[in-house]
DNA sequence: CCAAAAGTGTTAAAGTTACACCCATGT
DNA sequence: ACATGGGTGTAACTTTAACACTTTTGG
């Protein structure tokens, strides 16, 4: 889709982050990036999400996408636009001021961004470092201080994943492994919706779905009953 | 909030478009803007949401407020940003292009708008001339053809007011006159939601509601059994 | 045998859907 | 008298919430 013959000019008006969240099976995580200075100036120090400025003439959801391929290798995730922040003073804090206007090498009014909601599995490849970045894997819960207002963006994310989890449930999936126990998933809902949920609520409303198929695969080694693997499977989803 | 003292220069990048929804008892209507030349060349003519571009550091929802503000009169009214558009062909059509052109007197490229979502009374103050334009109401059934890509954000705001309405029930007594009957307001749900809803559910469903009280005030000259008016409590919701 | 997590049913309450008739008013 | 919309109740079904004990396994 993007070929390397395009355009990389920009103007610094509209730029696009990406809040990308995973689950390690016990909370869920979001993706950020650091500079990868081995022993950081504090202005550079900050957190941020992953993102840049948007190319002239680029789709917005074609830059999310590679934004996040970049970081995560995938090319399939789940990635939906949420909103544009843009109001006049979130790129005021001096403690990033500094840090925008060395990567982008000119002085920087405002910005408007345009941020993006994407669900995907953790692995291996998730911690790439790219252009003198490193990205890292947070708990939601343990943030550190965030550049800009991205602590803000995450946060309003987060409320339209609980939304989004119950409208389409598919997204749930895009975080959990291919095989996943019903702890794994029942973890991951009560991450999603902030609080505990009852284990035989849980069981009975979710292992009833047709699109969750329980495998002949049990856990190995654990010491304890071993849990049943269940894998989720779309075409059995319906409307 | 806003002075008459702000800068008012923009870079043509980022625009704000407002999907002003109003109700007239019976329709869910939407409100646009056409040129106002009385014999309109036909490269003017296409319908537009009301909108313009973003000054040099002005708040987008600031901009938003003032764009409703303008046409309707309203300072109170529900506003909420939906999301942005910006796929590099949505200025394309050669339409529209003359108009933009001419309008912001300058070349353009693509420009990234984002999209408010605003319900309101309809008054006799909503159909203001201004600035060569004029607003007028359509019913969102009967959309004409919109410039750039307007009806498709006009076809998604909608779907979010669907959603909107089951989890903030109070945008729909935004639309409704402070008095209403339970008709107009099973009306307004029908257009919502986009099917016929049964009249004895609705009204135990909906007059249920501790936050909508009937008067003790009914239609007045109708050929039939007059209808009770209600009206609509904020206090007396909860959460 | 102990620790840890798996797995499993019942009941009550609340909400949702489907469905039909008589009433009040103006012409 | 008739046309128009107003107003009302019940039963079946579905969904949600609350709640506790026995099983399996490894150490």
């Amino acid at each position: 889709m993007k070929q390397n013959t395009i355009d990389h000019t920009f103007d610094p008006h509209v730029s696009i982050d990406c809040v990308i969240l995973g689950f390690d099976g016990e909370s869920l995580q979001v993706l950020l990036t650091r500079h990868a200075d081995e022993n950081p100036d504090a202005r550079y120090s900050r957190a941020k999400l992953p993102g840049r400025l948007l190319y002239t003439m680029e789709n917005p959801d074609d830059a999310a996408n590679d934004i996040i391929n970049q970081l995560t290798g995938t090319r399939n995730h789940y990635v939906k636009q949420f909103r544009a922040f843009g109001s006049p003073t979130r790129t005021n804090d001096p403690k990033d001021v500094l840090w925008l206007e060395n990567a982008i090498n000119q002085k920087i009014g405002r910005i408007v961004t345009i941020a993006y909601l994407s669900v995907v599995k953790i692995n291996n490849r998730t911690h790439r470092k790219f252009a003198g970045y490193e990205a890292a894997w947070y708990k939601v819960n343990e943030m550190p201080d965030l550049a800009f207002d991205h602590g803000d963006i995450i946060r309003e994310v987060l409320k339209e994943l609980e939304q989004l989890s119950s409208l389409q449930p598919q997204v749930i999936f895009e975080m959990l492994p291919a095989k996943f126990t019903a702890l794994q998933m029942r973890h991951l809902y009560e991450q999603i919706c902030g609080h505990e949920i009852d284990v035989r609520n849980f069981s009975k409303l979710v292992l009833s779905k047709p699109y969750i198929v329980p495998l002949d695969e049990w856990e190995q080694n654990v010491s304890h009953r071993a849990a049943r693997y269940y894998k989720f499977q779309a075409s059995k989803m319906k409307k």
